[in-house]
Parts: C-alpha cells; sequence; structure tokens
DNA sequence: TCTGGGGTCCTAGGACCC
DNA sequence: TCTGGGGTCCTAGGACCC
C-alpha cells in the first residue's frame, strides 16, 4: 500500500531568522511580506500576542503590547538557501522527494518499516543540521498525510509527529475536525457545504461521490477520494514545467514619472528573463501591467495591462523593449502608480523554439542571446546585478521596496556571513 | 505614507473544424 | 421541410494553494 508522508516546518521564514540569531529563542518573532507590507510569518509567541497573518505592519507596528516584538523585512535568498538544505537532509532519508512550496515536501513512504520511528530521526537531523523545526505527518493519500501534518502541528503531544495511515485512527479525527482543515477546500467551497449541513470532516467523507461530484465538481470529488483512503494525487519528483512567470512589486513610494516606472519594469523584466534562462526556456507572450495599488479614499483606482505575442525568447534586450514600449503605450501622465510587473506565458523549452529564418545564426543564438548568457555567467561568479542593461541603472531608485529590517544572506553571500 | 508575490487547475461558452 | 455527431482551442472568471 502506499504510504505518503508531509514534512512541513514551524513558521518557516521566523525560522530561519532564529537560526542565525540564537538569541531570539522564545521571543515573538514576525517576517513581513515585501514591502514591509504585512505579516507573512509569525512564531508561537507572536501568534500568542493575536498577531494574524495578512496583518497590515504600519497598523499593528505600535501597539504598546507589541513592543517585545522582532520585525523582520522578508530575505528569499536566506530562507530559498534553507529549503534547499532541508531538502538535502531528507533526501538522505527517504526514497524519494518533492518539493510542494518552499517550506513543505512530500516524502515516498511506501515499504518502509517502523515509519514513525525514522520520522522521529528524520526530524531531528533536520532541526541539528539547520535548526529548523519540523512537524511530519503520513497517511495513505497526499491529502491524509497533509491532514495529519496539521495534526502534528497543533497538537504538542504528538512530539512533531503524526500517524494517519489505519482508517481507525482517522475515523475519530474525522468527527472533530471541520472541512475548512482540509487541504483543497477553501472557503467558497466550505460555504456552498455548509448550506447542505456538512461541516466535519466526516459528515464531507461521507456524503455520496455522485453528490460530491455535482456540487463541487471532479475537484471535490477527488479531495473526497483521497480522505477515504484512495489516493488520486501522485508524488511529483520531477516537476512539471512551468506555465508562465511573474515579476511584480509594490513600491516603496508612488511613481509619477514616466523614466522611474520604465526603471521599475526594466528590473523586473531582467529578473524574468533570467528566470526563463535558468530553465532553459523562453516566451512567446509578454504581459506588462501597472496600477495605482490599494484603492484610497479620494483616489480613483486605475489600471493597465497588456500583452504582446513575440518571437519567442529569454534574451533580457528583446524582453526589455516589448516591455518598454507597452509601457509607454499605457502610462498617463497624474496617476500615482504603486504596483506594477511583468509575466511571461506560452513558455516553451529553449530547443523546440522554431527558427526565424533571416536571423538564423550557427547555434540558433542571436548576440543578444549571447550576451545575456554572459551577464548570468558574471553575476554568477560576481553577484547579482554586477553587470546590467542600461536601462536598469539610470534614475533613483524610489520605486524600490521598503525593506527596512532585513537581515543578512548569512548563507550565500561571502560578505554577509555569520560572524562568530 | 501606510495592505505581498507567485503559482495551479477547472468550467462554461464561443468560435471553428470535419 | 428541416437539420448529426464529434471534436479542438481560446478566454474569462472562479477557486484554491503557499
Amino acid at each position: 500500500m502506499a504510504l505518503f508522508g508531509l514534512i512541513d516546518a514551524n513558521s518557516f521564514y521566523c525560522s530561519c531568522e532564529r537560526a542565525f540569531r540564537p538569541d531570539l529563542v522564545g521571543r515573538p518573532v514576525v517576517v513581513l511580506s515585501n514591502n514591509d507590507g504585512c505579516a507573512i510569518a509569525r512564531t508561537a509567541e507572536a501568534k500568542s500576542l493575536g498577531i494574524r497573518m495578512g496583518d497590515a505592519y504600519h497598523l499593528i507596528r505600535n501597539k504598546p503590547e507589541l513592543r517585545d516584538v522582532v520585525w523582520f523585512s522578508s530575505n528569499y535568498a536566506l530562507y530559498a538557501d534553507m529549503s534547499r538544505r532541508i531538502f538535502e537532509v531528507i533526501s538522505g532519508h527517504v526514497p524519494s522527494v518533492e518539493p510542494y512550496s518552499i517550506d513543505e515536501m512530500f516524502m515516498d513512504l511506501s515499504g518502509l518499516s517502523d515509519v514513525a520511528g525514522r520520522m522521529h530521526v528524520l526530524r531531528y537531523d533536520v532541526l541539528r543540521a539547520t535548526k529548523v523545526p519540523t512537524c511530519v505527518g503520513f497517511g495513505p493519500t497526499k491529502t491524509i498525510a497533509k491532514l495529519a501534518n496539521a495534526m502534528a502541528k497543533a497538537n504538542p503531544g504528538m512530539a512533531g509527529v503524526c500517524d494517519l495511515s489505519q482508517s481507525r485512527y482517522r475515523d475519530a479525527l474525522y468527527r472533530d475536525t471541520p472541512v475548512s482543515e482540509v487541504w483543497g477546500l477553501g472557503r467558497r467551497t466550505c460555504e456552498k457545504l455548509g448550506t447542505l449541513g456538512v461541516t466535519t470532516v466526516s459528515q464531507f467523507v461521507r456524503m455520496p461521490s455522485a453528490r460530491v461530484r455535482k456540487t463541487l465538481t471532479v475537484v471535490g470529488e477527488r479531495i473526497h477520494a483521497e480522505l477515504q483512503g484512495v489516493s488520486c494525487l501522485d508524488l511529483e519528483e520531477v516537476s512539471a514545467p512551468r506555465k508562465g512567470a511573474t515579476v511584480s512589486r509594490s513600491f516603496g513610494a508612488a511613481i509619477v514619472t514616466f523614466d522611474e516606472l520604465r526603471q521599475a519594469l526594466m528590473t523586473f523584466t531582467s529578473r524574468l528573463s533570467e528566470k526563463l534562462r535558468a530553465e532553459n526556456s523562453v516566451a512567446a507572450n509578454l504581459h506588462v501591467f501597472m496600477s495605482t495599488g490599494f484603492p484610497a479614499p479620494g483616489r480613483a483606482p486605475h489600471g493597465s495591462a497588456r500583452q504582446v505575442r513575440i518571437q519567442p525568447t529569454s534574451n533580457v534586450f528583446d524582453l526589455q523593449r516589448h516591455a518598454a514600449a507597452m509601457a509607454l503605450e499605457m502610462w498617463r501622465d497624474g496617476i500615482e502608480y504603486r504596483k506594477a510587473g511583468v509575466m511571461a506565458t506560452e513558455i516553451l523549452p529553449q530547443d523546440q523554439v522554431p527558427q526565424d529564418l533571416f536571423s538564423l545564426t550557427q547555434d540558433g543564438k542571436s548576440r543578444g542571446d549571447r550576451i545575456s548568457e554572459t551577464m548570468d555567467a558574471i553575476n554568477a561568479r560576481f553577484g547579482k546585478g554586477t553587470v546590467r542593461t542600461l536601462s536598469m541603472a539610470l534614475g533613483r531608485d524610489t520605486w524600490k521596496p521598503r525593506a527596512e529590517m532585513l537581515s543578512r544572506r548569512y548563507t550565500t553571500c561571502l560578505e554577509e556571513l555569520p560572524e562568530v
């Protein structure tokens, strides 16, 4: 029988910060979203002070009861590298791992003996190697493993590991668990189920499949089967190629001149082209959007978006040229722009691109492609942003998101190594 | 002054094809 | 007079996830 495990880091971003700041153990820590906008990760101590996911920093920062909270801007370079380290440790313990998000990994545990014992050892090794505490849940399907993981987090008595492999363990749990705890059943779906009188997992599981399908389509039917122990979702060791890629940001301050907006968009486009090249893919469709952001009194919301089909490319110069042209068409004087972004869709592997007869070179790469690759190589060697296109370098940095409480990139940047 | 960023999948309806 | 059966692709919108 198949057995799936899910390992998930506790307050992952906060735990990464604590890993290099042991003085913060036992203290309330919060990590903020980009632009220091809102709370996206909280330690148990911060949660118990009443800080909720998504609380706006500017509204809570001065509350007297939160004076001891240690706030951090988000440091994705650090979190991504810590995630990679956790993956390495797990890979040494189980036959196959599927990274599901930056702080969660599914594992194939089929056929292993003493699974619970092994999971305790795994948790210990992850903690020893990275200082990041985790919880593990396991069961016959991914959906059950996910639920088991939530149980392990909620019940300290389980010592971080929850076993839902046997249906007799599940029956009691299902009676006391609201449907909203189930992976894939969000707010809307739970409202719909509520009108049918279904509020607990056990009520949901007892619904006839046909009725589930009628009300929640095949998506709900799959979750329904998974909760009954019928596996519908496989472990995906090789990640499917991505279908789209986006780089967007809210600005640190409103932008009122086209030059500033263009500089921001050219930086986003450069980052987008790096993402494409890192996966040896190209995009045939480029989108640009800009908006005033959240509506406010006395400020009319405004947003615009454009897209263009292009000769498939990942070359930074071509992408920037198209993005700049669309931005110029959309720009309106007198509007305070607070957010913008670029998106690539219709992504395909570079070696599947039909060649343009008139610009063909020997290896199918243009001059711009070669320069882009050379820039990647230099930036990999000497640090991000060492070489940039001129369009990104000009002008001021008014658009840059706020990040006033940024920790060091302890593990990925020589100048920022921890000092002992 | 003040609220993140990045994804995936499914459905319904229209256009079009043979 | 009245009119089959089967398909694909695209888009917008909804829902969900971390």
